[in-house]
DNA sequence: GGGCTGCACATTATCGACAAAGAACACAGA
DNA sequence: TCTGTGTTCTTTGTCGATAATGTGCAGCCC
């Protein structure tokens, strides 16, 4: 079967919140540029949801008949692309399951594994392998290198060239840039979270993703801006699977934050660059930790 | 048709280059570790030159009958590998035709084109991808992001800190290290291609490709020895089709390269720093301008 | 005993096919 | 005249199939 209609599914999902009983949806054009797909899958949902009895439509007026029940919402997990799934199966393998480094891997064990072609398998491997953490035999298998202490090291050796530049840019940056109203937005949620750190500690991982990625932005240098990438998969699968300690690691780190946050508010370089290199090398000491830990 | 036998017909024309009249082959796993390919492809090369009447094959031995004239070897096109292929037109047609920046890529009219698979062509803009060249929308297409001065300058960029760091790790390498004895051997080949540039000046560009490989091999970073692949494809791509002023710029390029080469072997900080800086910048001035001219 | 050959089998690279998703265009309604 | 709809066509994502290529094992020869 080509193609598993997940993007159909998941706007589906999401067009079904947008309902509310007596008044009617917003024009097609409208619809694709809330959900984000095309015509042709807003126009399917509408079908759908005809079909459904959600809806009645007719040209223009396509009036709500009824709110979705649960039953009404595709399973979650048919609404998740093959990319992802692919993903997520294997980073629990690599990162969790005994991953020796130098470990072959089989894209048609693997396909079968998870349960799909082998040119999804493929493709994934290929889009991963800009990760560092496996390499290509042409003709011949993929090696796992391993989520090893090295990888690691690496792997934040050059995230702290990278950061540093991009901290330098970012407080260079007019002061009518954009990227300082975001910077207060993200302190305030900062503070936010920081004031119920005991309930809200988990929400750690998405602020440092935006304010790390908020900075690089600074660089105005894909190779920068892209490597980020690397380093928000690692972390995210890492912390994912390793929670030990979660809520004292990101109550200090949101403090670090915050300093850092301050720092580039002054901008000052040298003050800057203090917080920068503080933040990293704590970030750079807990992975180590919960590496140390985990093997 | 699956799978063009290029590999086999690759290491034919190799293995011709091997026979000796009156000698016999080696092993069939000698011939392997020679030829750099499975004993299933070995087999088959030499059940082709007992046909060709190349040689007599009994189990052990393989005596050789007679040299292989011109067509005994398969032609040259047949024997580069798909990827190779879509990567050499592909790269032509950004690096040369029209190729504005915002462009899109079409899978389908690239794979007719060159007239191959989807497949192939899609798996080569996956790995592609990683170059920044190019992005992908998914569910839609690829956009040409453009070989502008803008990519040049930010690929530049992170060049020099990559290359700083690892010339500094290259000169604290301990005394015994090999990479010194291959330092002094390209050190000869420099000269030696010096010595004759005017008829010789084109072999620059793999002097330049070893040294800076072997630097940044000091870093024994991945993701910074992974980099030069793409600062390698883009020079080489680039400059294979703008040879303006390509005896005087690798002439004085030469003995950059010979100033480093000495700043290294002293294995003072401060000497290879300033080398290394004064060659990178005279290189993104050479690329800048050659930019210039063609834009 | 250690390496070589013969053979059978596993895996990769590539293709064409097809449903899902996107894009283009002419017409209709405000 | 402009925005929305109906329709048609193109392109992408995924699959299974198949030749090329690689890998493992049992026996053979020095």
């Amino acid at each position: 079967m080509p193609k598993q209609n997940t993007v159909f599914k998941d706007a589906y999902n999401r067009c079904l919140r947008l309902l509310v009983v007596g008044e009617s949806l917003p024009s097609e054009p409208e619809l694709c540029s809330l959900l984000g797909v095309s015509r042709t899958t807003v126009r399917s949902i509408l079908s759908q949801m005809v079909e459904a009895g959600l809806i009645e439509w007719n040209k223009r007026s396509k009036s709500v008949q009824r709110l979705p029940v649960k039953t009404d919402y595709f399973p979650e997990h048919e609404t998740s692309s093959l990319s992802d799934v692919i993903e997520r199966t294997f980073m629990k393998r690599i990162l969790m399951g005994g991953a020796e480094p130098g470990m072959q891997i089989n894209e048609l064990e693997l396909a079968r594994e998870i349960g799909v072609g082998t040119t999804s398998v493929r493709e994934f491997l290929i889009r991963f392998s800009r990760f560092g953490l496996i390499e290509k035999r042409p003709n011949s298998h993929w090696v796992l290198k391993g989520f090893t202490r090295q990888f690691a090291e690496e792997l934040i050796d050059v995230r702290e060239m990278f950061e540093l530049k991009s901290a330098a840019a970012f407080a260079a940056l007019p002061t009518d840039d954009p990227a300082w109203a975001e910077l207060e937005a993200l302190r305030r949620a900062h503070v936010e979270v920081l004031a119920d750190i005991d309930s809200r500690y988990l929400e750690f991982s998405e602020l440092d993703d935006r304010l790390h990625r908020l900075i690089q932005q600074a660089s105005d240098n894909r190779f920068i801006i892209d490597f980020y990438d690397i380093i928000a998969i690692v972390f995210h699968y890492h912390y994912q699977w390793n929670k030990a300690n979660a809520r004292e690691r990101n109550g200090k780190a949101i403090l670090e934050h915050l300093d850092y946050i301050e720092a580039l508010k002054t901008r000052r370089p040298e003050a800057v660059e203090a917080a920068c290199r503080l933040h990293l090398s704590s970030a750079r000491l807990s992975l180590m930790q919960s590496l140390a830990t985990a093997a």
